[in-house]
DNA sequence: TTTCATTTTGAGAACGTTCCCAACCTCTGC
DNA sequence: GCAGAGGTTGGGAACGTTCTCAAAATGAAA
């Protein structure tokens, strides 16, 4: 592999020269660079990654924690982060959390020991020595949070989707349309974002009038897997199909949990949108090609990827004033409401 | 951060002490190793990925080129991959190249420059300036090729099912099951892989005696995009419900096709599996979410992704041959079949 | 022609490792 | 007590860049 000695050499001038060339740093005459252009082409010379970042310390390269690949949900924000990441010259290396509970620690060393520029963590850890933990790392490089809120919003960046009021809106909706026991599905882990869906919920209910009812929340630990949260959501289809007084529309907290509860309660015999609405949360285009099509609250996947990207480069670049966004989240109608 | 040198002064050594300790390269009195050991903690020193690279030449970087994340076939690969590849201290880093059509060589030469220890192209441009290249590449740097045959196969190492033999078995199965009207959905691409499936198709029905009839057959030109392959299954749903003389039973060459194809029938009033069996190829975890669940042609997909890191990493350790493997499919029974 | 400013170029240090080679210890056996 | 062997350590070159600084070339003005 050529080196950039190597060029210079074919092209006549010192190794200063090519670099100058290189980075566009520094004037250098027409012909000169001409020549050291077709040296490099002749050579094909690629400047070596290692090298440049030695000196430099840059790697170009962001990378991102998700707790699961396989979710569909993960791999449509990745894209988005991509997306802006390739259009400003950096690569993303995407990392999974979920293989063991230290994972996340781990991970964030192996990734400092490679020098990224920039971290993106789309994770839920939240006792307070892992907080500290994230607070420190953020101290030393540029990270940004996602579907993540925190209680002292200066010392973070995130990007996030409003779960509180979407879901808020979306209880009313539900009222609107003549539902009076609206129950809800949701996982319980430590998961703040998660957990605000639920207060949103609650919340929707109070404005409505309506009163809390125990028997039709359905809740439970789920790790955070597609087959877990599917499992959950059937769980909570059996349960609402037994009961006698049965809730006639539910929320669910994910996706994922909504479309098991919709697949159970079809096999229980329970018509769905007939004898129960069901709403999702997120989005997937899973959602569309499910029979029937799941309505849901959607939140702008790609955008939040978007977003996470576009904040950290800026912070790469030197921005040190850390950024809060909040996406609305959209209420899509599809086949499980009526 | 700390470097070696900081490392050996606190521990009053040398820095090849230090580098002795640190690579378990050469012997080191046990208390100076320890004194050593407890400077890198004292300093959380992590050597620098580039100055070993430079030295070295190693990343400890996979890359693995995949035609679209979103598709669930691809990151459940990715996380067989990805599980070898932690285990002997790699990274993945996935790049998807349905951005464009020159972006395989793009990422390519990207990756080059980054001096990735090898790549694993899960990408399917078969023209022959294409087969050129890659033949190119896997001269200088360890390639691995997945779901793709090459006609001489001494020149790279590929992991891939046998889609010509389980596609043959699966047709002899639904002949056993008295089905007499054997149908196919495939995308036209110039896939190999995906051809061999059709041609073991082709082979089914002359072993069983049946006849080749161009109505039960629907193909397509079709992207490689999880919506895409959706909305082909479902014309061909459309195609195959509007049919005087419909097929009793499908094949398709890819899950999703088979999965939109179901959806398209029952919007259509044609019942699955009483009307006509579904048999789609893959085994993505939608198969068994789905109503009714999809009878499938599986791949062992996590597996494929297992073998293909493990050869790399054997390549790049040295070993020069380069190995075929092939997996059988297995016909897996669910609700889409009779 | 000389002087000075400006443009263009090159020499060489530095980045943080690895690894070769030589030097230094500490024994053992005589 | 000494030679020699073997274990242990340090010095310094090398990897391929970037970047500072100074030198050389050019050109304009006097």
């Amino acid at each position: 592999m050529a080196t950039i000695i190597d060029v210079a050499r074919e092209a006549g001038v010192s190794k200063s020269t090519v670099s100058r060339v290189l980075n566009r740093t520094g004037p250098v005459k027409a012909e000169t660079k001409a020549a050291i252009d077709a040296a490099m082409k002749k050579l094909e010379y690629s400047p070596s990654y290692f090298a440049q970042g030695i000196r430099t310390g840059r790697t170009h390269t962001i990378a991102m924690l998700v707790p699961e690949y396989s979710n569909i949900f993960y791999s449509e924000m990745f894209q988005g982060a991509e997306d802006v990441a390739l259009k400003n010259g950096y690569m993303v290396l995407v990392c999974n959390t979920e293989r063991s509970s230290t994972s996340e620690l781990e991970y964030t060393r192996a990734l400092i020991r490679r020098r990224v520029d920039g971290i993106i963590y789309n994770t839920y850890e939240n006792n307070p020595k892992m907080v500290e933990f994230l607070k420190d790392i953020s101290r030393n490089i540029p990270v940004v949070f996602m579907n993540r809120v925190f209680s002292d919003p200066k010392d973070f960046s995130y990007v996030c989707t409003d779960g509180f009021n979407s879901t808020r809106k979306a209880v009313q909706y539900l009222y609107q349309r003549g539902k009076r026991k609206i129950g809800y599905i949701r996982n319980v882990k430590q998961i703040d974002v998660v957990n605000e869906r639920y207060e949103g919920y609650l919340m929707g209910l109070k404005e409505c009038g309506l009163p809390y009812n125990e028997k039709w929340i359905h809740q439970e630990e789920c790790r955070n897997h597609t087959s877990d949260y599917i499992k959950l959501g059937c769980m909570a289809g059996s349960y609402f199909a037994g009961l006698d007084d049965r809730p006639d529309a539910v929320l669910a907290s994910v996706d994922l949990i909504a479309l098991g509860c919709v697949k159970q309660l079809k096999e229980c015999q329970v018509q769905v949108p007939r004898d129960i609405n069901v709403v999702g949360f997120d989005n997937l285009f899973l959602d569309e090609i499910y029979e029937p099509a799941l309505t849901t609250i959607g939140q702008p996947i790609r955008e939040l990827g978007r977003h996470a990207a576009q904040i950290i480069i800026s912070k790469i670049n030197g921005n040190p004033v850390n950024s809060q966004v909040l996406f609305d989240g959209k209420l899509i109608l599809r086949g499980t409401t009526d």
